[in-house]
DNA sequence: TCTGCGAGTTAAAAAGTGTTAAATTACCAC
DNA sequence: GTGGTAATTTAACACTTTTTAACTCGCAGA
C-alpha cells in the first residue's frame, strides 16, 4: 500500500457536525470529504478512491443505508462505520450493522470516533496481506468469488455477477436461512415482487450448478428464505 | 547540508510541567523556549522562527486560544497543539476554527506528546506528498503510466493513449467496480452510446495483452462497470 | 377440501456485452 | 498539402445477462 494520506468519505446532513468531524479529522491527519446526502457522496465514491466511510443513517435524499449497500455494491470491502441516533431501536441498527464494520451512536465524542477509525484501520490496512482466500468449499465445487468461478473437479464453471453475488450469500449463511427479502434488499437493493421471482429464477441456476454433488442442497424455507444445507 | 533543530515554543504557566516538558523535548532533540504566560510567548513569537507551537488553553494573563489567533494573525500554517484539562466539545470546536493541528487534554503522557509533535512535523514538513503511483503490478505484469508500457517478462507492450487510460482506471480501482459512465466520462468525456461501444472495444484489447496470466481478469458486472481481479 | 400465495421451472423479451473488421480520423514525415 | 501509418470510432453480428411472463406445483390456513 501507499503511505499516502488516509482518506475518508464522510456522509453527513447536518452542516455543523460534518464540518466539525471533517476538521477535527483533518487535523489528526486525515483527508476528508463531506457530502450532504447519500446521493452526493455515491456520486464521488464511484470515481475517487476512499479508504473508509463514515455514514450518518439518517439523511434527505438517499440514507446512509442505501447508500452502504451501493457502496458494498462496487466494493465488498472498505470500511464502513454508520453513526445512528441513539432513538434508534436496537433491531434497526443490528440490521444496519450488518455489512458494517462498526457503528457509533449519536452524541459521540470526536476522540471515540478516531478510535474506532484506527482500530479498522488497524486491523485491514496493516494486515492488508491477508486476502482472507475469498474462497468457499461447497461439497466437492470450489467457489472462488472474487473470479466468479465454480470448479468441479477440472470444469471451471464462470458464473455471473447475480448467479456469484446470490451464491456467496449463501455460503455466507450456510446451513442457516437465507432471508428472502435481506438478500433482496443486499443484492437487488430492493425487495419487489419482480426481483423476487428473478431471485428464484437465479435458485434454479444455482441448483442446476450444483446438482453433481448430492452432499449440496439448496433448501426453500417456506415464506421464509433459503438455506444451502451441505 | 545539516538540518536545523526543532524549535518549538511553549507556553504553559505551570511552571513544573513547562519545565518537565521542555527537558523531555530538549532530550528528544528539539530545542523549546518556555513561556508562562500568551503574552510573553506572543512577545517572542513575533520575532523568532518557530516550528511548531504549543500551548495551553488556560494562562494567566493571555490564553491559549487568543494567543493562537494571534499567532495565526502572523502565520497560518505554523502547526498549532493545544493542551487543556477540559474535557472536548466546545473547546474542540473553537480550538479548530483556529485551525489547531491537535488536541491534547490534560494528563498525558510525554510520549503521547512526542507521537503527536512527530506525526504533525511529519505532513507539514514541506511537500511530503505520496508520488501517484507511476507504476502498477498486475498480477505478473507491470504497467507503467508514463511510459504507457505494459510488461511481462521482458516482453514490453505499447499501449496507446486510450488503451493507457482505461487500464489507468482499472488499476486504481481494482477489485472494485469502474463504473462504465464514470470511465466514460473520465475519458471519452461523453458517455453516449458510441463512445460505450469503443469501449467494449479497448476492453477486448486490454483482456487480450492480460491474457498471459490466468489470475488477472477484466469482469464485466451487468449494467453496471467493469472490475479488474487480480 | 378449497383457496391463496409462495415457489419451481422454462422460455421469451429486453438490455447489455464480446468480438472482429471496416471506416474514419488523427498524426507525422516529407 | 500529400501520402502513409497508427489510433480510434463505427458497424455488424453473435452471444450473455437479467428481467418479465406464463404456467405449474405445493404448502398452509380457513
Amino acid at each position: 500500500m501507499t503511505t499516502a494520506k488516509t482518506k475518508i468519505l464522510l456522509a453527513e446532513d447536518d452542516e455543523n457536525l460534518g464540518l466539525l468531524l471533517k476538521e477535527y479529522l483533518k487535523a489528526k491527519g486525515f483527508e476528508t470529504n463531506l457530502f450532504a446526502n447519500g446521493e452526493l457522496a455515491f456520486r464521488d465514491f464511484v470515481k475517487t478512491q476512499y479508504d473508509i466511510c463514515i455514514l450518518d443513517v439518517m439523511m434527505p435524499v438517499k440514507d446512509g443505508y442505501t447508500l452502504a449497500k451501493e457502496i458494498r455494491q462496487i466494493d465488498e470491502e472498505i470500511p464502513i462505520i454508520f453513526l445512528t441516533a441513539k432513538s434508534m431501536k436496537e433491531d434497526v441498527i443490528e440490521g444496519f450493522s450488518i455489512g458494517a464494520d462498526d457503528y457509533i451512536t449519536k452524541p459521540f465524542s470526536m476522540e471515540e470516533l478516531l478510535f474506532r477509525i484506527e482500530a479498522i484501520l488497524k486491523r485491514t490496512s496493516s494486515s492488508y496481506k491477508a486476502p482472507p482466500a475469498e474462497e468457499f468449499k461447497i461439497g466437492k465445487y470450489v467457489f472462488d468469488v472474487k473470479k466468479q468461478t465454480l470448479q468441479l473437479g477440472d470444469k471451471i464453471t464462470r458464473l455471473t455477477t447475480k448467479e456469484s453475488e446470490l451464491l456467496k450469500l449463501l455460503c455466507t449463511h450456510q446451513n442457516k436461512i437465507l432471508d428472502r427479502n435481506f438478500a433482496l434488499k443486499t443484492i437487488w437493493l430492493d425487495d419487489n415482487y419482480f426481483n423476487a421471482r428473478s431471485m428464484d429464477v437465479y435458485i434454479t441456476k444455482l441448483r442446476k450448478y450444483l446438482k453433481e454433488d448430492d452432499s449440496v442442497e439448496i433448501l426453500n424455507v417456506h415464506g421464509k428464505g433459503f438455506k444451502l444445507v451441505m
